[in-house]
RNA sequence: GGGUCGAUAGCUCAAUUGGAUAGAGCAACAGCCUUCUAAGCUGUAGGUUGCAGGUUCGAUCCCUGCUCGACUCACCA
């Protein structure tokens, strides 16, 4: 990439001039420099402490030697020795110039070619049919979707998979809820409310009439076996859910490209019992199909119950299988929770044993539950919290602040009602996104009212309204000063020197995060660019009529932070806005 | 009991995968709106990184043991 080409001249000098005094390899010495935890140690500094073995030297001994020999025009400023490290200062004007320019002159969609020709296939959201979208399905949907667009930055083909959990014995549960106490038109009228109010009536009275399970067994048996009824119902339940699915995934932002639930693979199970009895894999144990994994020290993998109805197993097993058929993925992910762990590596162990060497393409991505602070989320037991309440919470007080801060200013009718709400949602959102991303995957979430609606801080808000007042000055910019040229500007200053520091890191973590399925890592980025550039603007007015020169200068730090910044958020799925 | 993950400032979390004096935000306290949007900025205070060992020049990070918590361990997904 553009810009990262540029900076590599800095670092180049370093490596060429150590190569010529030290017995190490250009790329050695690459992979030595590091970056010092503080500004006042400079820019890049090199350990001797590796050194100290082969040349029977102290490090600082080591250091004080080379530093003599090493010329730092023009990429550097200075050269220190500080204990057993080397510290380089870049020529700041320089470094800032070749930083901000690169960033300003690159226009592509992508930031690496490390994914050119490969497919990523991706896992994830699979939502239950029939229960609502809640809180704990935004973990899976948001961590997907940030990493699919990461991916896609990185050049790779995504393919993005919504595996619905459209089938299973909960159905039967429903079904048999519906036939006692449902009525058509309440569940027309609010699907998933009533369709979550019966699943919830079904747990509760189970309690007493234990029948009832056995009974929903029957009802899922029916609808494998292509009962008319069970499959209306399905049906019907399935369309009504799907409505209210696509809704959220509207609002998030979030599409997908194969909306392949469980029941898609339904006809493709039987070719994989035949598969895996040919392989000699299946057993029988106390009435049901299992392969049994107890040399793996893992518990057997149920394909079939007694009853001979089909479990998730079968069903991701089949899954897996028509996925590499069609694909033929280089990688395939599974952003699901860490409860299903032991899932994923018994899939995983058997389509080993039926010897499919791709099954070293895929990952299970797990993450941390939402919790609350008496316990575990439970769909069962209606302890649920629905995202569109948060999300409209959230709105709702965005909206207001939005209303405040116009009478601030005087300007109470100068937006129509349907911007302000737009605003207002974008906002909303963002900080509900952001919540969720900024965190490492794996940690347990404590669900907390407060702090995910709080606006400031570290959060989707605080970015937004950076972003804003980006966008704020460049629209005050050409209308006060004129059009903007950035051609042949020269940097004069280093007021701007931090940010191209934090600029220039952006490529190496969008590509560090996709590798660790970790997309806090750019959360945290961007909290760090927009730390260092709200330091920067309010020290540093950028629009200064009487010197024009300056103003321009100052406009490159504005316009590089506003692409990274923009993309960046663009990459955890959240919408840059122009104006807050 | 077995397995997996986690434990860092009062609270929520970082620490570029083994490096220099462990950093942010919230809450608290003290400042900053005749200057491009105060959803902001500056400063103060806050630490035996759960406990005990080990590996080495060097450990929040790796190894062992223990404590606490979450998840999970055959017919739910």
């Amino acid at each position: 990439m553009v810009y990262k080409s540029m900076i590599d001249n800095f670092k180049n000098q370093i490596t060429k001039q150590l190569k010529e005094l030290i017995p190490l390899s250009e790329e050695e010495i690459s992979n030595l420099l590091e970056v010092p935890p503080k500004q006042d140690m400079g820019d890049y500094a090199f350990p001797c402490f590796t050194l100290a073995k082969v040349l029977r030297k102290a490090p600082p001994k080591i250091a004080e030697d080379l530093v003599n020999q090493l010329v730092l025009e023009p990429y550097f400023s200075e050269i220190k020795v500080v204990g057993p490290y080397i510290n380089f200062y870049y020529n700041k004007i320089l470094y800032i110039q070749s930083v901000l320019k690169s960033i300003i002159d690159w226009d592509q969609s992508k930031i690496s070619s490390i994914g050119d020709g490969k497919t990523i296939v991706i896992d994830f959201s699979s939502p239950n049919i029939a229960k609502p979208f809640s809180i704990a399905h935004l973990r899976s949907t948001s961590i997907g979707n940030s990493l699919s667009l990461i991916y896609k930055y990185m050049g790779y083909h995504v393919v993005k998979i919504n595996h619905l959990g459209d089938w299973g014995t909960s159905f039967g549960k429903l079904i048999v809820a519906y036939k006692l106490w449902g009525k058509p038109e309440e569940l027309e009228s609010n699907p998933i409310k009533k369709l979550l109010e019966l699943y919830i009536r079904f747990h509760k009275e189970l309690d007493d009439k234990p029948e009832l399970d056995d009974n929903a067994k029957m009802w899922f048996k029916k609808l494998e076996d292509k009962d008319d009824e069970a499959t209306r119902l399905w049906s019907w339940f399935k369309d009504l859910s799907l409505k209210e699915f696509n809704r959220m995934y509207d609002i998030l932002g979030v599409d997908f490209d194969k909306y392949w639930g469980e029941s898609f693979y339904q006809d493709k199970i039987e070719g994989v019992l035949d598969l895996l009895n040919q392989k000699r894999l299946v057993n029988e144990s106390q009435g049901a199909t299992i392969v049994d994994l107890g040399e793996y020290e893992m518990p057997p993998v149920l394909l079939k119950k007694q009853d001979g109805a089909t479990l998730y197993a079968t069903r991701d097993l089949a899954a897996a299988l028509f996925r590499w058929d069609q694909f033929q993925f280089d990688e395939m992910i599974y952003v699901v929770g860490g409860e299903q762990e032991l899932h994923f590596k018994q899939v995983f162990k058997v389509l080993e044993l039926m010897d499919f060497q791709w099954v070293s393409r895929c990952h299970h991505v797990p993450f941390g539950l939402i919790q609350f602070k008496d316990g575990k989320m439970s769909t069962r037991e209606g302890k649920i919290i629905f995202l569109e309440d948060v999300i409209e919470k959230a709105k709702s007080l965005a909206l207001q602040k939005i209303e405040e801060t116009l009478m601030e200013k005087g300007e109470s009718g100068q937006l129509s009602n349907e911007e302000k709400n737009q605003r207002a949602l974008i906002v909303g959102i963002s900080s509900v996104i952001f919540s969720d991303l900024k965190n490492h995957r794996q940690r347990d979430i404590l669900f907390d009212w407060d702090e995910m609606l709080n606006p400031k801080g570290e959060t989707g808000i605080y970015l937004q309204y950076a972003h804003a007042r980006l966008s704020g000055i460049l629209r005050n910019f050409s209308r006060r000063i004129g059009d903007i040229k950035t051609d042949d500007i020269q940097i004069s200053e280093a007021a701007s020197f931090d940010i191209a520091k934090e600029l220039s890191l952006f490529q190496e973590r969008i590509i560090h995060a996709g590798n660790i399925k970790e997309p806090s890592v750019i959360a945290k980025y961007l909290l760090d660019l927009g730390q260092s550039f709200s330091t920067y603007y309010r020290a540093n007015q950028v629009i200064n009529e009487q010197n024009i020169p300056l103003s321009y200068e100052r406009l490159l730090t504005v316009l590089a932070v506003k692409k990274i910044l923009s993309d960046g958020l663009k990459l955890l799925g959240i919408q840059p806005l122009d104006e807050m």
